[in-house]
DNA sequence: GGACGCGTCCCCCGGCCGGGGGAGAGCGGG
DNA sequence: CCCGCTCTCCCCCGGCCGGGGGACGCGTCC
């Protein structure tokens, strides 16, 4: 077995944190928190310092992206792994996480000894998500990952402009594509009529339709 | 909760057959077994006759494949979702036998409290894939699933709501989807409040990629 | 410095869309 | 024979969306 998975925990809420730490506890000889962070910068410093093999992270990490953390994460640091601890049971937000360079996303709603299981599985190399979420995932898995990263530049789109169009795939409306984005609902308006007279289409349902058909999507 | 889950086992092991059985006698509540098979020909008239929940199947069913038994009882009992119980831990499996209509996929060293969480789910029309795997699949994926038919997920579409559908997929307007299958235009909005309910989502958008995902267009 | 592209945000307006009610016809099974 | 399902069509209404105007700051390139 060997040594016992060292593990920082990252979360904005107090309580998430004790929680954890109690669920963790009883588990010393395989498990063991070696710190926590509130935010960002926080995580940022332990990880660095403490090196440790998992960075347990919620997504949302009051008004930072947890995607963002992750990101600069793994880059700084990549013998640690990092595992999103979530509510949101979407794939959409799975496949950002592992984009982003994460090794696992979990529910919020695991126990203790299955927590345990996968935080000692993703020391060991390997990918663990949510069962519920994994078997629709493996549906859609294949899709997905089909494209590269960003290959919007087929058309001529922007950064910017692909990204809402990745949204715009997965059925995001304007409302929730800005959220997401942390934008204005006019500013996704304009990059959408952007897109439509790129892709040439007149509405949002053929622009999904044209960037599935020419593989623009993500 | 609900009725306890009702399950058939096959496996051509006497041996695995009793600890299926003695694994799951402790949850007679959740979990009942209602009959066992060695043979895929045994298998499929009990499957017939007692139309289960769920079918636990090995993949290795001695000379005959599991795959084929499977595809055959979704084909002839649809209601009855097919979970597989095998020892070899390889995405390509787990593919091949959600391809067959599959709708789970568990290593055999799953323990019984697991086992009875992983059937309830299923039964409620969940995909169950082992953790491990399926984490696995969610990055390295694969190109098996394109285009294939998933007999368990149809979401109880009419014919001409289907139709509707591949229209609405390939980004046509309510006033074209009218044009195209001569129906009022009322007619259609109609059949789409029907395709919403169905496929749970809000909005056309989300439709479409709810259907690509899923497979669920022609 | 000026031109240009990009990203952000704002206004107005008309039309399409989604959700809530229906209704009537046909068809098959209990 | 009636029930349930499907398919067809209707009205109203509120909200979202798409198209037309902009504006401003920021970089880059010449």
């Amino acid at each position: 077995m060997g040594a016992p998975v060292r593990v920082v925990l990252v979360d904005d809420h107090e309580m998430i944190l004790a929680g954890l730490q109690a669920m963790l506890a009883g588990f010393a000889g395989r498990v063991r928190v070696v710190g926590q962070a509130g935010t960002g910068e926080e995580a940022t410093r332990l990880v660095t310092a403490l090196r440790p093999d998992v960075v347990l992270l919620d997504v949302r990490l009051g008004p930072e992206s947890g995607l963002d953390l992750c990101r600069l994460l793994t880059g700084r640091v990549p013998e640690a792994r990092v595992v999103f601890l979530s509510v949101y049971d979407d794939e959409q937000y799975v496949f950002e996480a592992l984009r982003a360079g994460a090794g696992g996303y979990l529910l919020k709603r695991v126990d203790g000894p299955e927590l345990v299981r996968r935080l000692e599985e993703v020391a060991q190399g390997e990918t663990v998500v949510d069962p519920t979420l994994a078997g629709r995932m493996a549906v859609t898995a294949a899709r997905l990952t089909r494209g590269e990263f960003w290959p919007g530049a087929n058309r001529g789109l922007t950064q910017r402009e692909s990204e809402v169009l990745s949204l715009l795939v997965g059925g995001l409306s304007n409302k929730a594509i800005a959220a997401r984005l942390v934008l204005s609902e006019e500013t996704v308006k304009s990059h959408l009529r952007a897109l439509y007279r790129k892709l040439e289409v007149a509405d949002r349902s053929a622009a999904i339709a044209v960037a599935l058909r020419e593989g623009l999507f993500r």
